[in-house]
DNA sequence: CTAGGATACGAACCGACGGTTCGGATAGCA
DNA sequence: TGCTATCCGAACCGTCGGTTCGTATCCTAG
């Protein structure tokens, strides 16, 4: 028994729901937006917002899925260093970036998802993968600590409200914390830093 | 003219329900905790509640305060490794341990503050004060690393909802986050380190 | 082209949330 | 004892994520 064809006005809706949240979402601070916001602005009801995917993470996951498949793709499949076959070191190094840019780019729709619920942010499937990727990569660099740990670690340390709380409350810069998460995870900056070395840095008097 | 003395049964009132807020707080998951449950518990209305404490947030630190006092006490004021005047490497690790056992012990009620809003933990008065004091230690021990970030990535390592995550999926023990969280602030391991030392240690097969 | 059954639609509804309003009870003080 | 500031709780508010259900729409078989 062949499934019928999909109603059309079924597709226009999703597509407008996914899109209208896709705006709203990378727009305003993401813990604000609700699904009658999003229903609204995608000329829809509330109702078909839900039926479409399930709830308010189902939504978020279909908006940022083919977001990170592009970066998923690119680190199983790419070529090096992001992909297989570089060296530890400079793996390590082009992995990180590549988290640190998309955590960046995301940072709104991802916070929306970290929200969600106390150990939302692990335990979905996607962040499991960043996470065992990581700690391969950390443990081919330095088998002596604990890569499983320190895997964790730095992925906290790479959660969007915390990139997003650095760069907007201390003013920290994108390389400034790119320099710090480096050193974070291999006890040295990454071989193309261009932060100025600095001793003894003082907290800005504000 | 002198200040009416407070009613009595405002006295009794707001001590019960601080009572059964810490209850509630210290027993379940933190953010399942409406504050009607609390009011309920404490045999007292809702706006009782909120006539006290001003709001959820007020509530929340009026619990945690005095549990960080007797902290912030020892830090500034108490003896040595804790307090002042250890050499930097014992007074990072006396305070990082000291850090580490009050979130772990507050956890419920810290992730009740965290899930407050975005930048609820860090910008509060007493997480400003971790953090600052924490970047003082750190460079005192290495002024060639950014202190600052550091700080804050190692404060965020503390956060009670990753010790929790930590804790529970992937089973990692109390001993072992100690000893990483060390590894991650100093580079080494806590001198008194007693997990055994691994090399490539290999996820478990689950 | 049309009839009919599947399917998606939105209006109305649900319980619970944090927070507010307000008239009435009550405790402190003279 | 009586006055009054204070504190009380019941009822209410708007909004949230999520559900129910009668109806309108769309695909498809004849």
């Amino acid at each position: 028994m062949p499934t019928r064809q999909e109603r059309a006005d079924a597709v226009r809706n999703r597509a407008a729901i996914l899109a209208a949240a896709a705006d709203l979402f990378d727009r305003a601070d993401a813990t604000t937006v609700s699904v009658q916001e999003i229903a609204r602005s995608a000329g829809v009801s509330k109702a078909a917002v839900f039926r479409h995917f399930g709830d308010r993470s189902g939504l978020i996951q279909h908006i940022l899925e083919p977001r990170a498949a592009a970066l998923r793709d690119a680190v199983t499949d790419g070529p090096p260093p992001l992909g297989p076959g570089a060296p530890p070191a400079a793996a390590l190094t082009a992995y990180l970036d590549a988290l640190l840019d998309f955590v960046y780019r995301n940072r709104v729709l991802i916070r929306a998802f970290e929200y969600l619920g106390p150990d939302a942010y692990y335990t979905n499937a996607a962040s499991r993968f960043w996470i065992a990727e990581l700690g391969r990569r950390l443990a081919a660099v330095d088998p002596h600590r604990d890569a499983d740990y320190l895997a964790h670690a730095v992925f906290t340390a790479l959660r969007a409200d915390v990139l997003d709380y650095l760069h907007t409350v201390p003013g920290m810069t994108r390389p400034r914390i790119r320099t710090g998460l480096h050193t974070l995870a291999t006890g040295a900056p990454p071989p193309d830093d261009r932060t100025p070395r600095r001793r003894a840095r003082r907290t800005s008097a504000d």
